[in-house]
DNA sequence: GGCAACTATGTGCGTGGGCACGTTATTCCG
DNA sequence: CGGAATAACGTGCCCACGCACATAGTTGCC
């Protein structure tokens, strides 16, 4: 049916898919490299900072991070094992487990900010104009948000 | 340095990396369960289709695919295995290695191009429109051949 | 109250992916 | 020409990731 008007569709989606891995894998590097951090506990620690009481349980973790939730709870025990996030049961619903951010974890995210901040502004932002930056995160959203609840 | 500016260019980080996940999951879904094909071996078939007398070597694989070096080797060996490509020596180069498509190769890529092309539009382009997709691609191109040959 | 359906979690397991290294071959000087 | 630097591979190894399943707990309904 569509073919003819999908194939500047599909250099977007080629150019899409190399950008992703390239600014990904140049962010992560530079946070690993300086501060032996790696990304995923990155977004962890962010979601829970900014989180009410700084806890989140486990669903709730997973939905903000894109991390599947069985990923998310090993993600979870690494970070314990550190002593960046600790694990508390929920008083309400004994099936639920809340990570709740330490004062370790708040240290690490806050420094770590900068480096993640000024990778994301080297391989992303910067190459980008205010209005190239507006339609980008619009479109995102859209692409985000279709085929979620039905 | 950059706190203020870099607000909304974070948003838009955020909705890029999630909206990629999703995408990427959804059409690999797709392929895999009509096709049973791997989204990595269709870019492979994709490439070699479009490389001179489909061949290709795999340095010049790698850097066409979203794939290291290493894992090129492994993947077209998984494949050649399933007899959809071939390796052939480089009578000019001993150590170089080529990866030819094979007729079987050609049926396959055929055949899941409808449902690659069919995924891409609906969990991508459908929800963008030209002039999005025109913006998208423009960025993406920058953020992708940043920071390349210095 | 008690049983069926549902939900939140953790875990075994297979897969995908890259880095570091070793091997073989080519090129570049001297 | 001969050895040193360089290049193209393949492979051992380890880690990230998600699926399917098992488990424990909760809710709904009669």
């Amino acid at each position: 049916m569509t073919e003819r008007k999908q194939r500047p569709g599909l250099a977007a989606w080629a150019a899409f898919v190399m950008a992703h891995a390239a600014a990904v894998r140049r962010i992560e590097q530079d946070l690993e490299a300086e501060r032996g951090l790696p990304l995923a506990w990155y977004d962890v620690l962010l979601e829970l900072n900014a989180a009410p009481e700084r806890r989140l349980r486990m669903q709730d973790l997973s939905d903000r991070v894109v991390l599947s939730r069985s990923r998310v709870s090993r993600v979870v025990d690494a970070m314990a094992a550190h002593g960046l996030v600790g694990r508390e049961p929920d008083p309400t619903d004994r099936r639920a487990s809340f990570a709740v951010l330490t004062g370790s974890g708040r240290r690490a995210l806050r420094e770590s900010a900068p480096v993640y901040l000024r990778g994301i502004d080297e391989h992303f932002t910067r190459h980008l104009t205010r209005e190239e930056i507006r339609v980008v995160q619009q479109a995102m959203d859209k692409i985000r948000t279709a085929g979620k609840n039905p």
